[in-house]
RNA sequence: GGGCGCGUAGCUCAGCUGGCGAGAGCGCUGCCCUUACAAGGCAGAGGCCCCUGGUUCGAGUCCAGGCGCGCCCA
């Protein structure tokens, strides 16, 4: 579908909402965001890490998928077959919670409903919410691939994650086994490792009395920060080598409160330093004490049920009792009993369940685990052999880190919203069945008791499948073929260990290669006060708001603009205005540059012209031009987006603006037919286009509904026009000159009129001496625009002084000279000129030093030193130019 | 306890591999509704680049220590 569009229809200001959503539909409707496995151009592709399917868009969504959609159609537009995938995360905890909340607010729990007709309830809330956040992504430009998004709980993946369970059953690699696990008593379920937030609290060290067995009225002490554990405590341990204890070792004591005799043990791992030396042992709610117990056989107490009320294993006046109740309970009846020496004020971490923020307890339950040494071992080989790569690169250390480290990985949990442990028991043989599908009989004894195991695996174990699963896997499709290993992933460094390591592991365990090269860890959204953005503050921004108000586009470039590497992103959730209206002026800017341009190219437009007749504008802003696609592609090679979008900004406002259009003018509104105006309309259109191309990936919209207005395109839309290429001819350091001294020549003027506040509307002349052949040329080729530009209305070189006239030195030694005859304040032009030259002494005194400088003359490289030569004679001549014209004003 | 990051204009930050007469946006001052744009134009003010040492011909940039602020892991 070829579309142009009309320049007149262009609105006298930008407004979005008027493009954006046709704009898209027409996009997709075009089939643009698709990637064909057989299609050319080698392959780039990146996953996007799938938000929860029933969360809604806030701005680290934002600004994660606003760097992903840069890449993409930066990369589909240099002819990469580029693809996005997309999904959703079914979230087990946090949906689950989610809808268990709506239960409550009718009265009911999950065990009312029963599990089958909870999941039911989960799936209409999925289906009802699910896809919100697709379609917001939408909003703000996305180009994924949307025909192939995927749902984690799909057949495909939980293909896959049976699949992997298995494998990894059979490898050895997944075991079930009682370990002291984190739990979380709210969510009633077990956590792995990372899971877990551990936060600095002020606590209490509690110092225990325990009588020795047989000795009542010889007692040890022991320290604690968790008083209530004591009634599960199975041992009391001392370092073997601390010589005050020595003696203890072998004997018991009576634990208070649960009257149990339990015994004093030596164990390395005790630290004599802490608190009295001895240590009570809680086998069942310590993970320390789990090994010790291990070690010494020790019984397991276990006094907690799932929601850490306290069990039947405590006296009775306890039981039931909430923990931190119980805490207090105990701590009382200590002091009833002179068992509490005393309790000292202590800062100890306290684990948090990143779900909900209740306070995590340890706990002995059976569970499944991932043994994850052996999967770590080629991820750390891909980090340290340079195959993958970090930006910023220090989370490469943070990864390495972590997998040095690795710990076994909690994978079952006590959900009913998930995927299903794919594991049955029989309940006749006692046989453990494991398999990819749901058996109908027991493979050792052929009956059909069989039962599946209750809980559910982590989310995160099928989202560390996601490169491949979404491709097809375990099938060997051509999606996979085509688009497996994958290049760059993007995301949040807080889960760098839940997803993105874990990614890496699953790649090379089952696909034998990584999942990507490149991880591009995004900064952290925060408010204005530097508090992070977050849905319990109450100080996000709603994208889409943004989006309503300002466009997809200034949110884009606004944020692009805003991330440096490694950067957290300050915006103002109370100021909408303020935070993006850098982007939204922007997009303005390009809009009205448009609106200048286009009517001056209706009609047929030329092919570039020959070298030989462009005109010193043409030629500068080509050259600029060329500088600047070198630049943009460059920093988005490195992942330095912010400098492509301030790289473009700068060049498009400051140099097509406010120097280009403006020079051009004259021969654009040229009506004598001479052949000046085809040449710039020919030269405009090729900048404008570029242009447009450059900021293509950063502001998808206004660039299309623009670009489709220029005449001569070579493309149905901008997304998928090439993306532009330096002209090795275009480069012109000879024109860059000249226009940079002419600049520099206006600009004095200008000052000088500012100075003297000569009112706009009134024409000055201007007298010009010793101009250099640069500024001289850039006169002559651009006379008619650089006079207007100024307001100059007589120029002239190398005349008389008439006198009385306001004077600027540039740099190149050019004097200004403008005799401005009953305005000019003498003693005021010889404040200026003092001002500037003593400015210009300093710069000289630097630089005489420099160069006096023997090393630095015989060690700086010659082209340093050439430098700073030209330089301080340049400074010299400026200078004494400037203080000759100064003493001229004294001698008055 | 271990590891990492940050400290540059009033504010938010760029400044990557050392050569800077230190930049941007906002804010501020003055002038201008000049027919693409007042969401704008022109001109301008504003900086012990946290401190102390070191490496170097040369340090905002590299190294060490200190101070202050964050984050991650145990």
């Amino acid at each position: 579908m070829s579309r142009g569009k009309k320049p007149t229809e262009l609105a006298p200001r930008f407004q979005p909402r008027a493009f954006e959503a046709g704009t898209y539909e027409r996009w997709w409707k075009a089939g643009y965001f698709g990637a064909d496995p057989r299609g050319d151009g080698a392959a780039y592709v990146i996953v996007m890490p799938p938000p929860n399917v029933t969360a809604e868009l806030h701005m680290g969504h934002g600004l994660n998928n606003t760097v992903q959609d840069v890449l993409i159609r930066w990369r589909r537009m240099q002819g990469r077959n580029a693809l996005w995938v997309p999904g959703t995360d079914h979230a087990g905890i946090a949906t689950q919670n989610v809808v268990e909340r709506r239960l409550a607010a009718e009265g009911q729990t999950r065990w009312d409903l029963g599990r089958e007709a909870f999941v039911e309830r989960v799936w209409d809330w999925v289906h009802e919410t699910g896809g919100t956040i697709l379609d917001q992504l939408k909003a703000i430009g996305s180009s994924a691939d949307w025909d192939r998004t995927c749902f984690t709980l799909d057949p495909g993946p939980s293909r896959a994650v049976r699949e992997v369970f298995v494998r990894l059953y059979e490898k050895g690699l997944v075991y079930r086994g009682e370990y002291i696990v984190n739990w979380c008593p709210r969510c009633a379920t077990a956590l792995a490792n990372e899971e877990v937030e551990h936060e600095e609290t002020e606590g209490a060290l509690y110092y225990q009395r325990y009588p020795l067995a047989g000795e009542e009225s010889r007692y040890i002490v022991v320290a604690t920060t968790r008083p209530e554990t004591m009634l599960g405590d199975t041992a009391v341990a001392v370092h073997p080598d601390d010589p005050r204890h020595k003696d203890m070792i072998g004997k018991s004591v009576i634990l208070p409160l649960a009257e149990r005799e339990i015994p004093i043990i030596a164990d390395e791992f005790v630290d004599p330093e802490f608190g009295t030396g001895f240590v009570k042992v809680t086998p069942a709610h310590d993970p320390n004490d789990f090994e010790i117990g291990r070690r010494h056989d020790l019984e397991l107490v276990d006094i907690f049920e799932p929601d850490a009320t306290l069990s039947d294993a405590v006296p009775a006046r306890f039981r039931g009792l909430d923990r931190f109740t119980a805490r207090e309970a105990v701590v009382k009846e200590l002091g009833e009993k002179d068992l509490l020496e005393k309790t000292e004020p202590h800062v100890h971490s306290v684990g948090h369940c990143y779900r909900c923020d209740t306070v995590v307890e340890p706990r002995v339950s059976e569970q499944w685990f991932v043994r994850m040494k052996p999967l770590a071992e080629p991820a750390l080989a891909a980090y340290r052999d340079g195959t993958i790569r970090f930006t910023p690169e220090h989370w490469g250390g943070v990864y390495e880190h972590w997998l040095e480290n690795v710990r076994d990985w909690c994978i079952s949990r006590q959900l009913w919203w998930g995927h299903r442990i794919p594991v049955w028991y029989c309940r006749a043989c006692d046989a453990t069945l494991v398999r990819p599908e749901d058996p109908d009989a027991c493979g050792e004894c052929g009956a059909d008791e069989l039962e599946q195991d209750p809980d559910v695996l982590d989310t995160w174990f099928s989202s560390w499948l996601w490169p491949f699963s979404t491709l097809g896997w375990p099938e060997e499709t051509p999606d996979l073929k085509a688009f497996y290993p994958g290049h760059t992933l993007v995301t949040a460094p807080e889960i760098l260990f839940f997803w993105v390591a874990r990614m890496i592991m699953a790649g090379y365990e089952f696909m034998g290669a990584e999942p990507f090269r490149h991880v591009y860890l995004t900064g952290t959204v925060r408010d204005h006060t530097g508090r992070r953005m977050s849905k319990s503050l109450g100080n996000g921004i709603d994208p889409l708001e943004v989006v309503e108000l300002f466009g997809a586009d200034a949110l884009r470039f606004t944020l692009t603009n805003k991330m440096g590497i490694g950067a957290d992103l300050l915006l103002n959730n109370e100021d909408l205005e303020e935070s993006f209206h850098v982007g939204r002026n922007f997009g303005n800017k390009i809009w009205n540059a448009a609106r200048l341009a286009l009517p001056h190219l209706e009609g047929p437009v030329d092919p570039l012209p020959e070298r030989g007749s462009l005109d010193l504008a043409d030629r500068w802003i080509l050259s600029r031009l060329n500088r600047t696609c070198r630049e943009v592609t460059d920093d988005l090679e490195r992942f330095r987006l912010h400098e492509a979008a301030a790289e473009l900004y700068r060049f498009f406002w400051s140099e097509l603006c406010d120097w280009y259009l403006e020079l051009i003018k004259p021969r654009l509104y040229d009506e004598s037919g001479g052949a000046g105006r085809d040449v710039a309309r020919a030269v405009l259109r090729e900048v404008l286009d570029r242009s447009l191309r450059l900021l293509h990936p950063i502001m998808p919209f206004i660039t299309e509904e623009l670009w489709l207005r220029l005449p001569n395109r070579d493309a149905d839309s901008i997304m998928i026009a090439p993306w532009p290429a330096p002209e090795a001819d275009w480069d012109d350091a000879e024109a860059e000159d000249q226009v940079g001294t002419l600049q520099d020549a206006l600009t004095a003027v200008r000052n000088i009129r500012s100075e003297y506040n000569v009112a706009h509307g009134r024409a000055i002349d201007v007298m010009v001496r010793g101009a250099d052949d640069a500024l001289r040329r850039a006169f002559e080729a651009e006379g008619v625009a650089a006079l207007k530009l100024a307001g100059i209305d007589g120029l002239s070189f190398d005349g008389e002084l008439q006198g009385v006239e306001a004077t600027a030195v540039l740099a190149s030694g050019a004097e200004i000279h403008v005799p401005l005859e009953g305005l000019i304040d003498l003693e005021r032009e010889r404040d200026r000129l003092e001002k500037q030259a003593s400015e210009l002494r300093d710069l000289v005194i630097r630089s005489e030093k420099r160069l006096a400088n023997k090393d630095f003359v015989d060690k700086a490289p010659d082209h340093v030193v050439d430098q700073a030569r030209e330089k301080l004679s340049g400074l010299k001549e400026q200078l004494e130019k400037i203080e000759q014209k100064r003493a001229g004003l004294e001698a008055r």
